[in-house]
Formats: structure tokens, C-alpha cells, sequence
DNA sequence: GTCTATATAGGGATAGAC
DNA sequence: GTCTATCCCTATATAGAC
């Protein structure tokens, strides 16, 4: 699958320039995406669903995009605007519970007004990362990584790292494990349970 | 797809009588097929390569298994075992947050016995929902289902429900998420952590 | 930009030999 | 129990008309 790619435009520009159109096709090529990778997962569903849903037929989709993972890569870096101001954070300073804390504090609220785009994420964990494993944008750009790697630094006592790991499973789980449960609550009502939970799980009384 | 299948054998009893032999062939090719399901994708595994790896061709695999889908699902139901008693706790008793504690103590050690098998569920959660969505044994057998039920509890206050997520959450994700950050760290130790993260988590203050 | 028609391949599944 | 050979379908992707 994928060969070699030639010319890959990478954040998938397609050929004319759309630009200018505010949101046109390509923007309603990736809603449905979304909502259907969500739904039925990235591999299950096939492009003639997509244009079905469009109105139009499967082939005017190539014109918008060069093939079936450039919709999924539009979509992912959707989902990385989110977390390109938490990297930065991550770069500027050491990864300590304190900036754990305040880098998870703007992620909650993200997370939230974008719940969408977390859980079709979340569920296609795999289709993402054989995107990963073909191109290798991803390798410091990516943010689960970059989480990882911050878990992984030693010179952080392994109590420390547990927590925050426990930090960032709590807020995306309940988010994305728990699905719709709380899709009632109010955005603001939730991301304040979910900051007193992440409070909870850093204040280490041995500090 | 499956457009109907007249007698499902459910657990995938092979035809034959292979229950004689200790760890035979289809133990293999569900091992195997963890592996592969969980590096790759069950979508973008081939039952080509599963053959591949056990040495014989594709047709083989047939005898053992139904169809590609009875392997997911023997690999589901193996998970799904270390749910039972967690299911039976939450039929005898209402999910107050004392027994999504003790819940949660016996699921850290099954957990960390067996994170193979859970970070194949977790990268693999869309194509598990599928079978769920056409076989029908799931709806109150499947662990994620009750666990989202339990939290759906109205009668509990939301602020101990989401706590209860966050716990969930906390734990899985510092095994599914963390992937193999925490691979060295002993599972004994581990375990004490999360269950001392739990703890933080539930317990609420105004209780 | 969107359509129809078509090329092409890959993978799941079956039949039947050994 | 395992293999070969083959069927068949679906899905991606392309070419070219409108």
C-alpha cells in the first residue's frame, strides 16, 4: 500500500487553490470523515460512503485529496493544532508536575471543544500509526510521542512519572473511554471536576 | 458484510475435537495474531501473514477459525475473562466508589498480568466494536458496556461519576497509553502506584 | 468540480487433493 | 491438519467525458 509517493504536498493542498472558499468540499469531505471514521472505524468504511453521504460521487474526492490516508492526515493534524502549544510548553521547560498540571489544565479545555476529534482518535489509534510508521513527519512532531518521552525521562522519580501518566489517562478517559456518559455535562462543569482530579493526582505529599 | 452466518460455533470450536492437545495450533495462531493485531492493526493484518509466521499457508488458519473475525473474537473473550469477576462485583452491588475501588484493585494486577492483551484491545477498539455491533452477545456481557452503565448512574452524584472515570481512566492509561514507557518498572510496584492513584481519585472529600 | 467507466490488486473464503 | 488452486468481491485509484 502506497508505494512511493512522488511528491507528497503534505498537509494535503490539492492541485487548484480552494483556499479561498471559506469551507467548501474539502472541509465537508473531512466532517463526514470524522464521523464516520468515528463511527465505523478508519478501515471499515470505504470512500464510496463518503461520497454518498457528499451527494456526489466517489471518484470527485481524488480531485480533493491524492488518496484514502490523506483524509486521515488532514484529520490527525487537525487533532495536532490542539496540541501544538502544549509542545511547546513541553520544549521550553522540564516536564515537572507543575507544568504537567498547567499543560493538562489547557489541554481539558481543548479536549473538550473538540470531543470529536478526540475519541475518532482515539479509536483509530491503529490506522494512525501506520501513518506514522510510512511517512516520518512524526517522529518529534507527534504528540503522543512527546508524551512518552516525557514519561520516560529518569531523572523524574518513577512515583512522579506514574502520576502524571495516571494525570493524562484520567482526563482522556473520561473523555474518550467514557464515551457519551457525560456528553450532558457542561463543558465548564467538566473540565473543573477534571482539573480538581488532575490536582488530586499531582499533589504528591512528598513535595 | 457477514451477511448471516446459519450456526456460530460462538467460541470457535473448530470442527474437529482439538481440545486434547495442551496448547496446539490455534493457541498459536491467536498468539501470533496479537502480536500482529497489535503492531499493525487487525485491518492491515493479513491472514497471508499470519500463515506466514506459523510457517503453513493461508488456507490452514480455515480449519481452525471461521473466518478472520472468530480470531478477533477469541482474543476478545480472552480478555473478556479477566472481566468476569469484575462483572459479578458490579451485578451484586450498586458502583458506589468503595467498590469501584476494590474493582479497580483486582483489575490493576489482571491488567498488569496480561498488557499484551489490553494494549491490543486499546489499539484495536474500532474494529472490536464492529463485532460487537453484528453479533448481539455484547450488549450486557461486554466490559466497557457495563463500565460505561455503572458510570451512567444517575443516582450518584456527578462528581463522584466522573471520579470514577478519571480512576479508570488513570489506570488504563498508564498501561494502554504509557505503552511500554513503564515496561521495566516491576508490576508489583507499579501496582502499588496506580492503586494509591486510585485512592487520591475517590477519595472525595465531602464523603 | 463532478461524473461514468474501468483498471487493478489484494484479501477473505471455498473446494478438494494429499 | 496442512497445502494448492481458485473464486469472488470489494475497495482504491485512474482516465477521460462533461
Amino acid at each position: 500500500m502506497v508505494t512511493e509517493s512522488p511528491a507528497v504536498t503534505s498537509a494535503g493542498s490539492p492541485p487548484g487553490d480552494h483556499d479561498l472558499e471559506p469551507r467548501s468540499t474539502r472541509e465537508r469531505i473531512l466532517d463526514i470523515s470524522l464521523d464516520l471514521f468515528t463511527s465505523q472505524g478508519y478501515d471499515k468504511t470505504s470512500l464510496r460512503q463518503i461520497a454518498e453521504r457528499l451527494g456526489f460521487s466517489k471518484a470527485a474526492i481524488y480531485y480533493h485529496f491524492a488518496s484514502k490516508e490523506e483524509i486521515l492526515l488532514a484529520l490527525h493534524l487537525r487533532l495536532h493544532e490542539f496540541g501544538r502549544e502544549a509542545l511547546a510548553q513541553l520544549d521550553s521547560s522540564e516536564a515537572t508536575p507543575e507544568v504537567w498540571a498547567s499543560l493538562l489544565d489547557r489541554m481539558i479545555e481543548q479536549m473538550l471543544s473538540q470531543r470529536a476529534l478526540f475519541i475518532f482518535h482515539e479509536r483509530n489509534q491503529a490506522a494512525i500509526e501506520n501513518l506514522h510508521q510510512e511517512r516520518h513527519e512524526a517522529d518529534h512532531d507527534d504528540l503522543q510521542m512527546r508524551f512518552r518521552q516525557a514519561l520516560s525521562n529518569r531523572e523524574l522519580p518513577i512515583e512522579v512519572r506514574v502520576r502524571m501518566a495516571c494525570a493524562i489517562g484520567a482526563v482522556m478517559g473520561s473523555i474518550a473511554f467514557a464515551g457519551d456518559v457525560f456528553g450532558d455535562v457542561p463543558s465548564d462543569e467538566l473540565g473543573a471536576m477534571l482539573r480538581g482530579a488532575v490536582g488530586s493526582l499531582l499533589e504528591l505529599p512528598s513535595s
